[in-house]
DNA sequence: GTGTTGTGGGACAAAAAACGTCCAACCGGA
DNA sequence: TCCGGTTGGACGTTTTTTGTCCCACAACAC
């Protein structure tokens, strides 16, 4: 870090905080803009008097605006954002988790964006926010992408860009499944991939529990055949990672299943396949999707997830994740995954 | 400014102030260690309370130390200090008061530093610091440096490094001048100079104020007329500037010189010269001393002086003074000379 | 030795600031 | 037109800060 901002909080120590708190109501403001005092306290976990107090301070810097319709960022306040950003992931200490994040994950690039998305529902759009821009970067080298359903997914299609346009841009569905709520099953988010950016979308509409003929039959589909094709030429993986067992049950899985997966000591989940805390798979939907071996070959591979109580899902999906891995995340279970590896190597 | 150091701003206007706050109690307790609450209290400008609310926090920071004969700055406390300086200079808007000054003077260098020595004694020495700084990074192309009394050159005799010594330094009192206090009369503060660098010395023995026939005759001596040789031959000038009342008191001048002195509208004195507000030369002390001409010609000058209480005097000095000539004073001199002419401007 | 002076730290009532919590007035969209 | 959201004002209560003592102690001059 910075040895003036080193400095700077030695001497002021209740900077860090004061700093984040304000770049926090600030940066939430901009995402849910018009908001009121009310429904922000609730986005950022504070008390009414304490926004009002903040809020009241923004707008004498005029970094905000009050219209009668709620609260704005005004063109400085972005530009604030927008200067402060880098600074705050390194005051927060965000850069040197990263680090520590990428050597004990094994991955090559680990990105952490600021507070926990379990407490403040927002941090979940700025995760998908700086997932799209690192999806966006990828586009001119790579146009097959796979992309899993789940609301963080959602949150990424959310905060594409839709500026620039390429329709040479190929979006698939990683996976059929209709078992989830429709909203952020594959088949739309791979839709609205393509809406956002202008690309073409392969959908996949297939049940997620299949009995093992049903199965083996749909598996000898053409279409389904092409699907599988695909996944092998897919270039980049977007995903989720999920809590086992709450996936299960949003899943409305049979207690056969449900049983296999609780045995088995389940913990994570992704493109359909469970995890147990060792990173071995202990369960995989049959349904038809792509393969652990085809999404361990893409060239480039981008794991979303964010809040604490995702950390030990995070933690058991990347023990044997492709190094190619790109981890999007946030504070919160960052600061968690940490903890948890320090407890182990301590004991 | 530092765009990033803005977005602070922005984000936590009530910084400025306290950071200002904390480091100059940090300095002063660096300055005059060790030193108690109350006495620094009384430095400070601040209420005990105040004073004992911060000291604790830089305690807690591991800032200072608190032995029982009072506080210490700490080794990180000085790492702080050093890292900041700069910075501090800049926030406080010095560096921007520095560019208008140098316009304003039409000379190339100020050096503006924080607080003003009327109200902190301890600024002083601050200024005394730097400009013996400045002095010390000229030593090696200049050699001969001619010296006036006062206690600004005082500060700057105690602040000199003995570090590295260098016996081909010349330094030479640039007035006789037994009218004012020893300690702080020229030949002492040379003597001095010459000590603490390893240098060499020139003093001159003579009453302030002579009559004419004593002074044409004293002219005439060996003794006097070596040292008008050497002011001719001198590389760097380095004086203070003072008000020419207070100047004239200090000096017990005769009534008739006072009564000059006033008449002729002096607001500021250096090296024996008073000044009017129009720079130009009222009175001169009948003494043996260097020449306002030798000063003017030579290829550095030091001007050095501190404190809203001079600005008047400092301003008139500048009216005429050599553009080579450096400035060295304090924010409180510094600010009161823009608003004076700020004020004559609108006016 | 011994008295004096300055030190940091503890304590506590008073003053001030922050806080939680209402409410009125207002605007915009259904 | 009404409803649900907004801001800004208000006010009693709680918490923090502030001013001001005192005390035990260490250093220092004598």
């Amino acid at each position: 870090m910075d040895p003036l901002t080193e400095a700077q909080q030695k001497l002021m120590p209740e900077m860090t905080e004061l700093l984040k708190k304000r770049y926090q109501i600030l940066l939430t403001i901009q995402m849910e803009e018009p908001i009121g005092r009310r429904a922000l306290s609730e986005l950022a976990g504070s008390t009414e008097r304490e926004i009002r107090k903040e809020t009241d301070l923004l707008r004498n810097q005029q970094l905000i605006k009050a219209k009668s319709s709620g609260m704005t960022v005004s063109d400085e306040g972005l530009a604030v954002l927008d200067a402060l950003k880098d600074f705050m992931r390194d005051v927060s200490g965000l850069i040197a988790m990263e680090k520590q994040l990428k050597s004990l994950l094994g991955i090559s690039r680990v990105l952490i964006l600021p507070q926990d998305s379990d407490d403040i529902p927002a941090v979940k759009s700025n995760i998908g926010k700086e997932a799209a821009r690192l999806l966006e970067s990828l586009f001119p080298q790579h146009k097959k992408i796979a992309v899993t359903g789940g609301s963080t997914m959602a949150a990424i299609s959310k905060e594409l860009s839709s500026d620039k346009k390429d329709n040479t841009l190929q979006f698939i569905a990683a996976r059929g499944g209709l078992g989830e709520d429709v909203l952020h099953q594959a088949n739309t988010i791979a839709s609205s991939f393509a809406g956002k950016t202008g690309g073409s979308v392969k959908t996949l509409y297939l049940p997620d529990h299949l009995s093992a003929e049903a199965y083996e039959m749909m598996m000898r589909e053409p279409v389904i055949k092409e699907m599988m094709n695909l996944y092998d030429q897919t270039d980049v993986v977007v995903h989720g990672i999920g809590n086992a067992e709450e996936i299960a049950l949003q899943r409305q899985s049979s207690t056969e299943e449900v049983e296999r997966i609780r045995s088995g000591g389940a913990v994570s989940e992704a493109f359909g396949y469970y995890f147990d805390k060792e990173g071995k798979v202990v369960y995989r939907i049959r349904t038809a999707g792509i393969q652990l071996e085809q999404v361990q070959k893409a060239p480039a591979i981008l794991a979303v997830a964010g809040g604490r109580s995702k950390a030990k899902a995070i933690l058991s999906y990347f023990k044997n994740a492709a190094p190619q891995t790109s981890l999007i995340t946030d504070e919160g279970a960052a600061h968690k995954i940490l903890e948890l590896t320090q407890n182990r190597e301590e004991i």
